[in-house]
DNA sequence: GGTATTTGACCCCG
DNA sequence: CGGGGTCAAATACC
């Protein structure tokens, strides 16, 4: 499948392209999208966004594509496309017509074969934690980092206060997209949730406003947009925050990261771009492509809007090496998960030149296996049928 | 009626 | 053996 990746890859780049050639001709660009009238700043905010966010996505699937590379070797013919076939497991009392058909040895079998796949293409998937942090710790919603996702299961966690919860990603059916992500509460800190994410995105995640507009419509107001004062109110307690908790060390020159972004955030792997105040979310992809996902009020805001300063937070973002042990994470705050950063100076290869490609991809490199023939199971058509995945 | 979430069971791994 | 991750039926939601 890597032909698909790779004509994946290609598409986003061609976006990116179109992207950074808006940047630079601002005329001609200006006739087609925003017509918002007050171009200027915020139109190239809005395109140098959309770049960021199309060069995340093109980092993404080429790690995948090289992780890949390294991993099989290439050979692996595996038992791929089998993702609806379950055999129903005796799980609940009602499946009463095990008996029928096969045996609920069989269909454990099955079961197990297939988790094994899971588990195996899991294993060589990149996989790194980044703390949010919200405003409001008393709220219960979690926070939205613009992908959408479904949740899957929740467990609790020995020693944790909260349970964990389990996301994948929406369209995983639909496009393969490999993307999981597990979020729990950090106990120590009520606002702050650790996000352990597992898989970039490979899915064409075209969120519009719409979405957003779904709770609470505040339509954007014509005039100076409140959001930008918001934001500075916002990153300014942000700041306040951090100094108070941290002192502003030096920025390890690792994987962590830190940036109170706001909306927008694409891949995990984010540069520190500050830039977008959010004005509304240009008509994103114009390739069709997509895009990866600006916006979104996260909706961690209650509807009522009142503290729509509070949709942002910020967030910490570290890089997992295999093999779990070391799991780094340098954040400000919490005591709680304060660990020293160790190894993974290797990877800090990372560029985090927000001037490079609008993103520095703080990435460590990944050499993961990964399944060679992963996302895009060529079956499109319906994702539906929800008893959930299941051929029939 | 289609989706997303809940929730208890199941499975793998340490 | 138990913890953690996932599955999938049931249920809630729109």
């Amino acid at each position: 499948m890597d032909g698909g990746d790779i004509h994946l890859l290609l598409s986003i780049l061609a976006d990116g392209e179109k992207q950074a050639r808006q940047l630079g001709e601002p005329a001609a660009a200006a006739d087609d999208e925003y017509h918002g009238g007050g171009r200027g700043e915020e139109y190239y905010r809005g395109v140098a966004r959309q770049l960021q966010g199309t060069l995340a996505r093109a980092m993404g699937v080429a790690r995948a594509i090289e992780a890949a590379a390294f991993a099989g070797g290439g050979g692996g013919g595996g038992a791929s496309g089998s993702r609806g076939t379950t055999g129903d497991r005796s799980d609940s009392p009602r499946s009463a017509d095990e008996s029928s058909g096969r045996t609920a040895r069989d269909a454990a079998v099955a079961q197990q074969e297939r988790h094994h796949d899971t588990i195996k293409r899991r294993k060589g998937l990149p996989r790194w934690t980044e703390k949010f942090r919200v405003p409001d710790a008393s709220l219960e919603a979690t926070p939205d980092d613009g992908f959408s996702w479904r949740k899957y299961g929740q467990k609790d966690i020995l020693g944790a206060k909260f349970p964990r919860g389990y996301y994948r990603c929406t369209y995983r059916n639909a496009q393969g997209c490999p993307a999981t992500k597990q979020v729990q509460r950090s106990d120590a800190d009520l606002a702050v949730f650790d996000v352990t994410y597992q898989g970039a995105h490979t899915c064409h995640q075209k969120q519009r406003r719409a979405a957003a507009a779904g709770d609470q419509p505040p339509p954007p107001p014509p005039q100076a947009d409140p959001s930008v004062e918001l934001l500075v109110n916002f990153r300014h307690g942000l700041k306040v925050e951090t100094n108070g908790l941290a002192p502003p060390p030096p920025p390890p020159p690792t994987t962590t990261t830190n940036f109170h972004d706001d909306q927008h955030f694409c891949f995990p792997s984010m540069p520190p771009f500050h830039a977008g105040v959010g004005p509304p979310p240009p008509p994103d992809d114009a390739l069709g492509g997509g895009g990866c996902n600006n916006f979104s009020s996260p909706p961690f805001v209650s509807p009522a809007g009142s503290a729509a300063g509070e949709s942002y937070f910020s967030m910490e973002h570290s890089y997992e090496p295999r093999g779990g042990g070391g799991h780094f994470v340098m954040s400000r705050g919490d005591s709680s998960e304060l660990h020293e950063v160790v190894s993974a100076a290797a990877s800090s290869s990372a560029v985090v030149d927000p001037a490079a490609a609008g993103g520095g991809f703080d990435y460590p490199l990944y050499h993961g296996e990964v399944d060679p023939h992963l996302p895009f199971p060529p079956l499109f058509g319906h994702a539906s049928m929800y008893g959930q995945y299941r051929d029939a």
